[in-house]
DNA sequence: CACGACCAATACCCGTGCGGTATCGCCGCC
DNA sequence: GGCGGCGATACCGCACGGGTATTGGTCGTG
């Protein structure tokens, strides 16, 4: 008697169908989105809920939904696909020729904290290559989740640095950003409950990890150059960090926002990096 | 022209065998470790090896070595099992009927604090069933990165925190714990290096990740009563923190080692842990 | 109320690939 | 020089992953 008889371990191809299916809530788009039949889909998550013995997806023939259990592991699974895939990315990276290593930062954040940090950092003996990724907000996080970056600039709250080793760099208050001569624009400073009353200024939306925007009133926004023109014609305003102030135009005002949650600059890097490259950006950069 | 004709995606099982075999070089033993045969295992690996497109491992027909991209990988590889681990363990205990969480500490250490934080949450509104775990040095840090537990006593710096979310609770010195009359016994005060240099009561030494032992003179030890009873008996001494002296007996002696790194016990918890027994644990902890 | 649309599950088939046994090639060591 | 140890190669069989065709059940809808 071959007890139990299925195979316990985990593959990551049954925790990518089970994430698609999750998310996509449906066999078909799914299976679609995986490049393959629905059947052998419906088959695998099967075999999934086998394995682990447990019920993942609620059926009712018109539409499936997750059960308790089903979300826990669509958590769960994105963190251990993450892993999975930083091992690939790191690896392929440890073995290539050139030493440098990926920093990630939002566009335009920290922008005079950041070439401060590289020169200091170029300057060092014994220091390499950095290839500068510049993007989105949110996506830092998920390049060094994910291995395609070695260290990331976040910012506290608006990062969630959960996971990461970090190190603060620099703390500043938040200010709002109003088109030039804006009622507002003249007071000495703003609570947020003001902001967010006024309503002719929405605030933008901006995209959420999936890559689509939430829903609600305000324009759609992908970085602080498209927000910041969009403030300039008057379609919008919104609550940012006090150092942004160097790349406005003189089309904007600021009003400081005292009650708006300090924002902290820090700089994070996966908790088991053995990096001397890595180690040494961040003792170069707290010592800025 | 079908390009590449691989299947780039990793998969669990072959991150499996490549840590038996990174862990074992050999082939044979990890083969047997991992229950099948030899053959099978090199051609797993070579297939991760051209996947990946990286050499890991270097072989000289009488041995074999990892290769740096090797070790980087056995590193990464390690760190995803463990979440895919938890994945299936975190899913699995969602699942179950009872909504208990499980608490992991270091058997003999903070003990009061655990039973006032286990009395504390108790009293809470709305708490649940909490397993307590009691466990060897270093283990509540697995325990917690492979989803066995919910929650975790650790102390720093034994206990390496990267990677989870943690709130201090509590700071101590350290002593140096020796048998009564022992020389040194009443010195008002001693430091590291004093210890250190002192050879008749060797420092014992605690298992690693591996459950090995590492080299080195010195008495094997698993647990603190060990410890405690082969100090009493003249043959080890050791630093630790001072509130372990509730479970000293009186052919023991301590004193204050002030140049000894302070110890922090810290509860610590998965970064993305939504469980409300778990938050509830943690703010009953803080305002202990 | 019957019909069609929709969607997941089932039935069945085929090919790939994983794991097994047997063997080779290579190197170090009595 | 021969033996022993170890990883790689050769070859084979079967289990499993994935495909197509179809069923079954449940909503809308005329």
């Amino acid at each position: 008697m071959v007890s139990a008889g299925y195979d316990e371990r985990v593959e990551t191809r049954e925790l990518r169908y089970f994430v698609a299916v999750a998310e996509e809530l449906h066999f078909g788009r799914a299976a679609q989105r995986l490049a393959m039949a629905q059947p052998p889909l419906s088959r695998a998550i099967q075999q999934l809920e086998r394995r682990l013995g447990v019920v993942l997806l609620h059926r009712t023939a018109r539409a499936i939904a997750l059960t308790e259990a089903g979300s826990v592991l669509l958590r769960e699974a994105r963190t251990a696909l993450d892993a999975v895939e930083a091992a690939e990315r790191r690896t392929r990276r440890a073995a290539g020729d050139q030493p440098g290593v990926v920093l990630a930062a939002k566009a335009g954040a920290s922008r005079e904290l950041l070439s401060k940090l590289l020169d200091a950092y170029a300057a060092e003996p014994g220091s390499v290559a950095v290839e500068v990724m510049l993007c989105g907000p949110g996506e830092p996080e998920i390049l060094l989740r994910t291995g395609r970056a070695d260290v990331a600039l976040l910012h506290r709250p608006y990062d969630t640095t959960a996971g990461f080793d970090t190190e603060d760099l620099h703390t500043e208050q938040q200010v709002v950003v109003l088109p030039k001569g804006h009622p507002l624009a003249n007071r000495a400073h703003l609570s947020l409950v003001e902001v967010n009353a006024q309503t002719d200024l929405p605030l933008p939306r901006w995209p959420g990890r999936d890559g689509g925007h939430p829903d609600g009133p305000g324009p759609q926004v992908r970085d602080h150059t498209q927000l910041f023109q969009l403030i300039a014609l008057g379609l919008a305003c919104a609550v940012v960090p006090e150092s942004l102030r160097d790349q406005l135009r003189d089309d904007h005002a600021i009003v400081p926002v005292p009650d708006a949650p300090a924002v902290t600059t820090v700089i994070a890097w996966p908790p088991h990096s053995r990096s001397k490259a890595v180690a040494d950006l961040v003792r170069t950069a707290t010592r800025l």
